[in-house]
RNA sequence: GGGUCGGUACCCGAGUGGCCAAAGGGAGCAGUCUGUAAAACUGCCGGUUCCGCCUACGUAGGUUCGAAUCCUACCCGGCCCA
């Protein structure tokens, strides 16, 4: 790993979107005999990182082996401001008890995904310094006009309705004093970040600048992740993709990555995977050839599952997805099937007497499993031919259900158009 | 504090007394095609016991046979003035 050239690999999987300095590209390839040390920053405003994040943490991963040091910051004291970087309209404020939860289960996540780091959480110096300490030592290095000039800034002022608050507003200082007493307390010289965060970025570097004569800092980031469309990556039909296992299900995280456009999945295996580029080449120019097999997308999604849950769930994910796209025979399936296929697959756990009875309706069914949101939806469904149960189309939603339909007396399968299913269990 | 403009369904955005569950777009869902892909085309897209009823146009009241549309108060925001 000594005399890996980070900075080539970086910019081969295109990870490299904009750098404060191109120094910075030399103290990647090696020039330096002093490890960088590198920080990223996350806001707590979820319990749970999404598979955006997933990206940040890779590239912190890759620092890792190349021999860097890496430091992970969670914004404990941030996370109640809110960062106005890419939103249009003010950030709801989250209850602080609840950022604390959310500190706590990231700190987890990250251990579980990069190991043993360092993870710290700014609310450990952001609770000390007092509004007189930080209009001083931090205000007075950064001028009102060059924040207003960040397209953060300028863009809520320019063209939303809603105008930007003075909290908000102050969130890339704050940020910027994050970069700097990390520099101080663990000799950070570079943050890193998604591109929505560069202005963010800058404006630390020019703090510590301003501030510590003759340091060296940098920042870096990468450029946004989006789908074929352009839209960002990362939400489904259920909402966002999480990395937590309660909140998307290994099964459920691995047919998202399963169903990656074929134009992007190349670059999605350079992002979130640490194939080489034989290997990568190799599944580009498969995917060309017979992009029907997805054996980019399987690569893609057993790598992710691998890194986030661990490579006992690899094998789950794709055995629940053998099951229920293959031949799709029900019937023959065993009630160990089933109940394996219950820890993977969204299921529902319904009264047996309230399911045969006779005016309950599919779809009641439907609403209660969570497959449609509506029985409404469930009907549209089933007159467009898009509901199945057991693998057969249901004409009529309104029609009960009969006991013959399930399976071992107590399963069911509940499908909407191609893919989204979820079991249902009597109990 | 004063003036002024605005707050419409998931988002953007029209409507400005009945024909409005509310134009248009985007997102989303389903179908066809296919490869659990993309693009394209078609349909749907508040709830429901579906030619009816209920809930909804910032909040609370009021005027009216009838209000998203008018009036009053309040809340929130933009811009301008102080």
């Amino acid at each position: 790993m000594a005399q890996f050239d980070l900075a080539k690999d970086l910019s081969w999987r295109s990870l490299i979107y904009q750098v404060t300095s191109p120094e910075l590209l030399e103290f990647l390839a090696g020039a330096n005999k002093d490890p960088l040390i590198v920080y990223i920053g996350f806001d707590p405003t979820a319990n749970s990182l999404h598979i955006g994040s997933l990206l940040q943490l890779c590239l912190l991963k890759r620092f890792q082996q190349s021999g860097h040091k890496i430091v992970v910051l969670l914004g404990g004291a941030t996370g109640m401001i809110g960062d106005p970087s890419g939103k249009s309209t003010e950030r709801p404020m989250l209850e602080r008890s609840l950022i604390k939860e959310n500190v706590e289960a990231i700190k987890r996540q990250v251990n579980n995904i990069l190991g043993q780091v360092d993870v710290v959480d700014n609310s450990m110096w952001w609770e000390k310094i007092d509004v007189i300490s930080y209009l001083r030592d931090v205000g007075k290095y950064a001028t009102v006009n060059q924040m207003l000039a960040r397209d953060s800034v300028r863009n809520r002022i320019e063209s939303s309705e809603e105008g930007i608050s003075y909290t908000e507003f102050s969130y890339m200082l704050l940020q910027a004093y994050d970069f700097m007493y990390l520099y101080d307390n663990y000799g950070c010289n570079l943050q890193c970040g998604a591109s929505d965060q560069w202005g963010n970025i800058v404006q630390g570097v020019d703090l510590i600048r301003r501030c510590r004569k003759d340091a060296q800092v940098f920042g870096m980031t990468t450029p946004l992740v989006v789908k074929a469309d352009g839209t960002k990556f990362g939400k489904s039909e259920s909402g966002s993709i999480w990395l937590s296992k309660e909140m998307t299900s290994p099964y459920e995280l691995h047919q998202y990555l399963l169903r990656v456009e074929d134009s992007q999945v190349i670059t999605y295996l350079k992002y979130f995977t640490f194939l080489d580029e034989t290997v990568i080449s190799e599944l580009e120019k498969e995917t060309l050839e017979n992009p029907s097999a997805h054996r980019g997308q399987k690569r893609l999604a057993d790598e992710v599952i691998a890194m986030v849950h661990g490579t006992a769930e690899v094998k789950k994910a794709n055995d629940a997805a053998k099951d229920l796209f293959g031949p799709r025979d029900y019937a023959s399936f065993s009630p160990e099937d089933f109940e394996i296929l219950s820890r993977e697959v969204p299921t529902y756990e319904a009264d047996s007497s309230k399911l045969i009875s006779s005016d309950y309706q599919i779809a009641d069914l439907c609403l209660e499993s969570g497959l449609t949101s509506s029985k409404g939806e469930a009907r549209r469904l089933a007159t467009q031919g898009g509901l199945y149960i057991n693998n057969s189309k249901v004409p009529d939603a309104l029609a009960g259900i009969k006991s013959d339909v399930l399976i071992h007396g107590k399963y069911l399968v509940l499908r909407s158009g191609k893919s989204k299913t979820h079991l249902v269990k009597v109990v």
